[in-house]
DNA sequence: GCGATCCTGGCC
DNA sequence: GGCCAGGATCGC
């Protein structure tokens, strides 16, 4: 479900939880998939103090006084919420309770279960699976032009959707925002990357930059289920270009969108815009 | 590089 | 009943 302004949003709402100190928590039977085993989880964050929320892609990084983070993915459909006191509701869909020492609470749940909770001791990540696996985060100021063709061109065989969702080239975007930036650099997303010309890749990287931003500023698209740490809504589903917008005009009225399939997943563009 | 697969729920 | 969904991994 969130991609990166969705979970970046989501950050910036839970910077409540900053000092906080944890005193417990719980994990449903049914835990989401997870690579870590909820003990060391437990061993790791239970009483010591939440220092920082960082994000990196679509992960959260839950991080201590000792630099050590519980690394969160929310999957499909994971939501975060954090209340002032525990309501002590009975959701099966809730997999985790993370309880602070004021009495607040901070759950996550996620009905399909597709998230995943993992660990770091290293400030770098150096010894997550899920972490190492990841390229440079979109807004990252270390991805330079250089760097983000250099990393493209590793991957000459693919689509350019496929090139913006794959996270181990340059983290961030998923499906609707994947979309919006082809649709605003102008590019088909069914060419090749190997027939994409260099400035070509730039303006996508510009486009991806720009379209991420504005989602921050309209704390991301709630299509269906997305709310932010605090339960508030988002509305860059309002500024959206093509997503979802299947036999409409494009929102700036320059095109009309289809709808195709590629690598089992929706892509909505302008064949008349995007070449 | 591609398709199948992990899950639950909503909508037609 | 079938199709669709803000994701990513794994095996061919």
């Amino acid at each position: 479900m969130p991609e990166l302004p969705e979970v970046e949003t989501i950050r910036s709402s839970l910077r409540v939880i900053e000092g906080k100190r944890i005193s417990s928590i719980q994990f449903s039977k049914l835990a989401p998939i997870e690579t870590t085993q909820p003990q060391a989880i437990l061993r790791t964050l239970k009483n010591s103090i939440l220092k920082k929320l960082e994000r990196r892609g679509k992960y959260l990084l839950f991080k201590n006084q000792e630099d050590h983070s519980l690394v969160l993915h929310l999957g499909m459909s994971g939501q975060l919420r954090y209340q002032k006191e525990d309501s002590q509701e009975n959701d099966h869909h809730i997999h985790m309770r993370i309880g602070f020492e004021d009495g607040s609470i901070l759950i996550f749940r996620d009905p399909r279960r597709f998230g995943t909770l993992s660990l770091t001791k290293e400030p770098n990540g150096k010894d997550n699976l899920f972490l190492t696996r990841l390229g440079p985060d979109y807004l990252s100021p270390e991805l330079s032009e250089e760097l983000f063709i250099q990393r493209c061109r590793k991957h000459p065989g693919l689509n350019l959707k496929a090139l913006t969702l794959h996270q181990g080239i340059s983290a961030g975007l998923g499906n609707i925002y994947a979309c919006e930036s082809l649709y605003r650099a102008k590019l088909d997303p069914r060419k090749k990357v190997a027939k994409t010309k260099d400035h070509r890749l730039i303006d996508l990287l510009t486009a991806a930059r720009e379209v991420l931003l504005l989602g921050i500023e309209h704390g991301g698209s709630s299509l269906r289920d997305y709310f932010d740490g605090l339960g508030n809504r988002g509305v860059m589903k309002n500024f959206l270009q093509v997503y979802d917008r299947e036999g409409e005009l494009t929102l700036d009225g320059k095109g009309k969108v289809k709808r195709i399939v590629q690598q089992g997943r929706s892509t909505f563009f302008a064949p008349e815009v995007q070449k």
